[in-house]
DNA sequence: CTGTTAGCGCGTTCAC
DNA sequence: GTGAACGCGCTAACAG
């Protein structure tokens, strides 16, 4: 910049203001720093900015794993948003390690983030201590932690759960399974939740071995679903409680000989891409993925800007998706 | 860190170097310094640091899009082996668009980036002049761009492709199909040259009805194979390119009454997670992403330490996965 | 073993 | 309409 300066004949603070639009410069000053802007192809340092203004334009990107299809979709409904308002993402994967997510606190800090998007790979006191100590701007998403006033993100779990059982007990099915997720996780509990009550409603009776606990990947569905098969009266449905575990059910299910929907209906959660191609293609409930990626980002966004509102809770709406991989009961 | 030092009744540079452990200092000044910064929960700024050292932490990584199930498995390498190193990553999708593409750039540079990790989404003079003009170590990976003289690191897909046909071919299959992606990728034409080679070595004749370009998603499989379907003599094979149109595939064939592997033996290409648990699950031949990752990594990490090595261009093995929608021809 | 000083590249106040 | 000067927080000489 200063160079510039230099071979334009002007001081440093004009350069400025020419970049920054910040204050009128005369038309010929003006277009002769552009020209030598342009010529040297000086970029300004964000670096250097960043110093002066206390601001960095990046946000910090938390999740498990960025793998789960979920999170990728999540992620690049976020990683857009941030883009058009001129911010930067660093992308961080916790993999549920409490350890690994405190070290990368610490770098995020260090690196001076504006805010934070947080899907917790645990909750403990730790965590909440170290966020409450943070002092920026934190949206946190479908995982709640104690003790932290963010503003928090999620889709309504308790009604999609709902939404699933009541789908397949329309269709007839008497004896619905559920494959959950990981206990720990509210998100996880939430949909249990609402499978219980839908079946409350029907007058079904619950019964515990046909609820079988897994960890929303493809293994675990694939073995929840055989352990279900081994049971003396099998269900007619299941309810798997996300995408991954349901694409997996549907694997255990073929091996197994039965075919789907005719001998067992399958219904997962979440809509992820590959829900549409999958043999048959999945019924599920869909998360409004692209819809939360922008409104987490521009409530974190609109919190930067220092609004001091009443930190937020909202609910997002999910939706049925009705493809090939249920039918009616006979 | 001023404030620190004041609090502990010595010199900033003393602070700091008992931060870095860049000079000796007294164990007495040292233990009372370390308190004082845990108890006013000082962390220093890597922005100011940065500004002094020039250097970031930061590394870019410009994907086409991080939804796609072999790109967030990449990134997810490279994000690990970053961090251990003690990098950061900033997440770019450039979704296919050339003008994206330049506007992240320009960002990354204002950013200071350390270093860019490259899967190109066009490879324009544009991009080349503007790469070039970038100052910082690049690899490029599976999409190479003239003229820019970077490391350069992909899987083999000649051999790929190549490995995937051959498979086939030894099961007996004579009319066998290719579904490619796009026409203008480095990575799709060298799967096809693979399976032309693998073709010719065993005698048998290329087709030009039986090669269908798509576009590596899960919606052109699907079209591609209604195509293949259509045709008078249908393949009794096909070597999807990569694992998102196998699974496309594998849809179509399943609506149209055919049953995999008994009527057509499909194989994908990558290797995602998901594949293990596809109906049925999918033969295919596996990127080594995880080692890819740690690959890209450490090459752009070494470039970024000063290594003025000659520009470096690796070809990593990839391997047959067999499972179970490959078959013997009858 | 420790402190003083200068400067990294900007934005901003104040003076002209 | 423009420039000089200061400081953001840190590290790296240099001095003692």
């Amino acid at each position: 910049m200063k160079q510039v300066a230099e071979r334009a004949g002007v001081s440093t603070s004009t350069v400025s203001h020419v970049i920054n639009n910040t204050r009128v410069v005369s038309e010929d000053v003006r277009q002769r720093v552009l020209a030598i802007i342009e010529e040297m192809r000086y970029i300004p340092s964000a670096v250097a900015r960043s110093l002066k203004n206390d601001r960095t334009q990046t946000i910090g990107m938390m999740v498990p794993n960025n793998s789960n299809p979920y999170f990728a979709e999540l992620i690049q409904g976020i990683e857009d948003a941030a883009f058009k308002v001129g911010y930067n993402v660093i992308l961080c994967n916790a993999y549920e390690d409490p350890k690994k997510q405190a070290a990368y606190l610490r770098v995020l800090i260090e690196k001076r983030i504006d805010g934070l998007i947080l899907v917790a790979s645990s909750a403990d006191q730790e965590l909440a201590r170290l966020l409450r100590a943070l002092a920026v701007p934190i949206v946190l998403v479908d995982r709640e932690v104690d003790g932290v006033p963010a503003d928090f993100i999620k889709a309504d779990h308790e009604e999609g759960g709902y939404l699933a059982t009541r789908h397949l007990i329309e269709l007839g099915h008497r004896d619905i399974a559920c494959i959950s997720g990981p206990a720990d996780l509210l998100s996880s509990r939430d949909r249990v939740r609402g499978y219980l009550r839908a079946l409350r409603e029907a007058g079904l009776r619950f019964r515990l071995d046909y609820l079988v606990r897994s960890n929303f990947t493809g293994e675990g569905g694939y073995r929840a679903l055989q352990r279900l098969l081994r049971l003396p009266k099998r269900p007619s449905a299941v309810f798997a409680s996300n995408d991954l575990s349901a694409i997996g059910s549907l694997c255990a299910a073929s091996e197994a000989g039965l075919r789907i929907p005719d001998d067992l209906s399958v219904i997962g959660y979440d809509d992820i891409a590959l829900a549409s191609y999958t043999t048959p293609r999945l019924t599920t409930v869909a998360q409004p993925k692209y819809e939360m990626g922008q409104r987490i980002t521009n409530v974190l966004i609109e919190r930067i800007m220092g609004g001091h509102l009443p930190t937020r809770r909202e609910l997002l709406q999910t939706r049925l998706v009705v493809r090939q991989s249920t039918a009616t009961h006979a």
